[in-house]
DNA sequence: CAAGATTGACCGCTCAATCTTC
DNA sequence: GAAGATTGAGCGGTCAATCTTG
């Protein structure tokens, strides 16, 4: 666990396994959502935290956050969404510079719309084939590549 | 286990995390493969896919099929990588619909330039923080996880 | 100057259409 | 017609530049 220039057999077998998985999740998440609702998931995952925010509100820099994404991504998705006439976006009114990006009924029809499918295909395609301790474990080691993933020092 | 119409809550915070996970750790591989090497983490896993091969070569169906891409981004990206020297294609002696992807010289070596930098970034985002039964932990989990993704029933 | 946000150019991927070989 | 592969259009994302507010 020390030398960085390699990577152990066992380590680079579990990472082939992993590169695996990260590549054909999300194409399976996106290809459902396409599909069947024509949204990205990444728009849904927009759609759907404001859908749980008092007021179907939020700041766009704390939803950039919260969805893991850059200002510059959200801003070009929420235009989109925009266009689409699911979200609109307003001025804070406690900081001139700050915009607030609001959920409209017809975006909170829309994840209404979207959420069953998705959580199927979550469902079958992640938990449906896991125990309740095996979903601990994936739990576990989620937080654990998170801790990595997210410096914490800052 | 049984309802797929609602995720339990664990289920919705482990969701929540196994998303972050894969949006961020791809975003960071691609930063670091970028920034140090102007290279796609897709490109680099083709040229260092066929760096394993003998010969360096490999029929591009097979290639698609090993690095989990559709024939069509495999053979966009084979159309950068020729560009810049990497790879060269040929057509397949044993029958005259396939086509090989070959490593040039160029490309071995870019492979070779890369891979210190890329070794680093997977170790310390992702190894560094894991005990060897953590690790065996995570291929578990991503093991399972490929047995839906991978539809078993073709 | 930093924080919040937007914009445009460029690049990579998906999807559907197409071509060739079996 | 299916398998192997390529191509072009269209879309989503990144990066750097820009604008405004604090």
């Amino acid at each position: 666990m020390e030398d960085p220039r390699w990577l152990t057999d066992e380590q680079q077998e579990t990472w082939r396994k992993l590169v695996t998985v990260f590549t054909k999740l999300p194409a399976a998440l996106d290809a459902q959502l396409q599909r069947d609702s024509s949204i990205t998931h990444f728009g849904y995952v927009v759609l759907a935290a404001l859908s749980e925010t008092p007021g179907h509100r939020m700041r766009l820099s704390n939803l950039a956050t919260l969805t893991n994404s850059s200002l510059s991504r959200l801003s070009h998705v929420m235009t989109r969404l925009e266009e689409r006439g699911w979200v609109r976006r307003e001025r804070d009114p406690h900081s001139r510079r700050s915009n607030v990006a609001i959920l409209t009924p017809d975006g909170m029809a829309k994840v209404e719309e979207c959420a069953p499918g998705h959580v199927l295909a979550v469902w079958s395609l992640v938990f449906e084939g896991l125990s309740q301790a095996e979903t601990q474990r994936l739990d576990d080691v989620c937080t654990a590549l998170i801790a990595r993933l997210d410096p914490p020092g800052q």
